[in-house]
DNA sequence: TGCCTATATATAGCGTCCCTATATAGTGGT
DNA sequence: ACCACTATATAGGGACGCTATATATAGGCA
């Protein structure tokens, strides 16, 4: 598991990941991305929930009690066309990160 | 420039990386990385001084005030064993997290 | 001389994010 | 009846990077 720290920040952009081939709800959310990443990330519902609500309040998702007359209550989120729009940037952000890493890691053997 | 909240957790890999090459002191150390990253990574010297504190009570760090009769004062800081020992595998974490954010973007794709 | 910029270290206070712990409740298997 | 899994929710805390601020020296320029 990928630690705490190193995966600071990172949780909104696999949100928006998996939200991009559908809508799915808060638990299944989760199980995808631990799933998708084998285990490599991985975060708890408590973590998960108010990730949620603070990308719904920036208007990134929207969120719905499902209708299809399902037996449980379940809340399910898609991307809005803002938080479409957000993974681009998001992910090119990401990029530059890694690269700059990497330039240090490769600065001191050049 | 990286977002703060995407950089989260990095700046302890950016200084561990600078000072793989040697021994630094706080201002320059800062300068480095901003140099070597050609301005991505750039944390301001508030941000700086704690990081390094907490680094260096954490045993990765070693500082001397220094001692070749400078005009300035000014604090050395140079990798401990620990310090150098923690790098390998800080970088894996880095790119394990890499790697993750990588497969959740494919897997739509797919 | 006086002023400004760059160098150099340091602390206070704040916001954000992810964590652990806990609460609540429906569902399906044995 | 019990237990594991599914599902959402909140409280409280720790870690980290930010802005703002304080202090002080060195070098360049007018």
């Amino acid at each position: 598991m990928i630690g705490a720290n190193i995966k600071r920040g990172s949780s909104e952009l696999a949100v928006l990941s998996v939200l991009e081939a559908g809508p799915l709800h808060g638990y299944e959310i989760a199980r995808r991305i631990e799933r998708n990443t084998r285990g490599a990330l991985r975060f708890t519902l408590a973590s998960l929930y108010p990730l949620l609500y603070r990308m719904e309040s920036r208007g990134w998702l929207k969120a719905a009690w499902s209708e299809t007359g399902d037996a449980r209550a379940r809340r399910c989120y898609r991307l809005t066309a803002a938080g479409r729009k957000k993974l681009a940037p998001l992910r090119k952000e990401w990029n530059d990160l890694f690269r700059a890493l990497a330039r240090l890691a490769e600065a001191h053997h050049a």
